[in-house]
DNA sequence: CTTATATATTGACGTTGTCAATATAGAAGC
DNA sequence: GCTTCTATATTGACAACGTCAATATATAAG
């Protein structure tokens, strides 16, 4: 029978590789971030563990689903990140932290970043946990703009998405200039804070 | 000689083309906007064309300098749009007719759109006319910024900016929900809009 | 031990971008 | 007219890609 410590566990994760599943996750995040979206292939995810080229199959039915599960695992990350700075006590700075938080994250993790928010995965839906990690990596902004006195509508934290997302999609795609990009992109952001308070300064 | 032979049959009756190079980039755009980015390859705009694989090599060398030739003609009619935008004359109004241009674009041609402001292209750097096409179509939108009656600095362009680049890129890349993503994102450029005058509605 | 099953490999197919060598058409020079 | 030159187009090939089918193997179950 099987060990009853597990809970779950009816797949043993243990065989020929050992964990291939967990390795295969750990070289393409590697890839994807150090050589580029466009050097992640799945034989090359498969050379890099060391087993043949189809081996992942027994994993993961497709690229596609692969690279979802790479970007599932960035929501799980970077949400970690948004409950920290969430934590931030006046509403402000509160805001302020969210927003240096989010694009730090993609500063740090270009090609990361543009998988979990881009169109890297062409239809993302069919994946429900990818839809659940994302949706739930919204929620600390949402909460931090509905805390706001004026409270907002819908609009507004579209807007304030719209933003952040922009802003960080034109650092990381080198749209901002090789040296101020960083300086600018907080000012910008502190610029924004300004503006959704009422007050600047 | 050959004629006995005659192994396979043009399909033109000239062996050369005549104007291949236009008719590539208007293939290669047709295709992006039609089948997605996936779907162009270097081999389907010949075949969509009507010649061998090769072909365009004689008038791109390379698939990437054909899409940023591609892109460069998206810059060109872009920067038309935003100068008749640009023509409103109230400055608040001006401003939102630049956002909604912009956002329009982006959502009449998306492929086109995360071609010129995504990362489609790699090494954009490398061809000076895309360059100066993609700068030349900021002006409008700096100008009438530059006219505004506070005069900002240039954390507010790239917050605007950002803004309008985010907005449009989560509303084609399908993370604003299905139907009501238009109507949100007017109240959204609109809402902005009225931040950036300092007066409300 | 035998069997069953999950996992891994080999080999193949059609696709891609790109190179090298070759063929052709139209213009320039005689 | 003919020859030659050059721009353009074609064929064939190569390695790499995603993925499928058939096969092998190592552990778990009986």
């Amino acid at each position: 029978m099987k060990t009853s410590k597990r809970p779950r566990a009816p797949l043993r994760q243990s065989y020929h590789h050992g964990d291939l599943r967990a390795a295969l996750l750990a070289a393409a995040a590697r890839l994807l971030e150090k050589e580029g979206a466009e050097a992640v292939s799945f034989r090359a995810i498969a050379r890099e563990v060391g087993v043949s080229q189809t081996a992942p199959y027994n994993h993961f039915e497709s690229k596609e689903h692969l690279l979802a599960t790479v970007a599932e695992d960035g929501f799980r990350s970077f949400v970690v990140l948004q409950r920290a700075a969430a934590r931030t006590r006046l509403p402000r700075r509160r805001l302020q932290a969210l927003g240096r938080a989010y694009v730090g994250f993609a500063s740090a993790h270009p090609q990361l970043y543009r998988l979990m928010f881009g169109v890297g995965l062409a239809d993302w839906k069919r994946y429900p946990s990818l839809v659940e990690a994302a949706l739930e990596s919204c929620i600390p902004v949402q909460q931090a703009l509905a805390d706001l006195p004026s409270g907002e509508d819908g609009s507004c934290w579209v807007a304030t998405w719209a933003m952040v997302h922009g802003l960080a999609s034109l650092l990381i795609d080198g749209k901002l200039g090789p040296s101020d990009a960083d300086r600018l992109a907080d000012r910008a952001v502190g610029w924004y804070a300004a503006l959704l308070f009422g007050d600047d300064r």
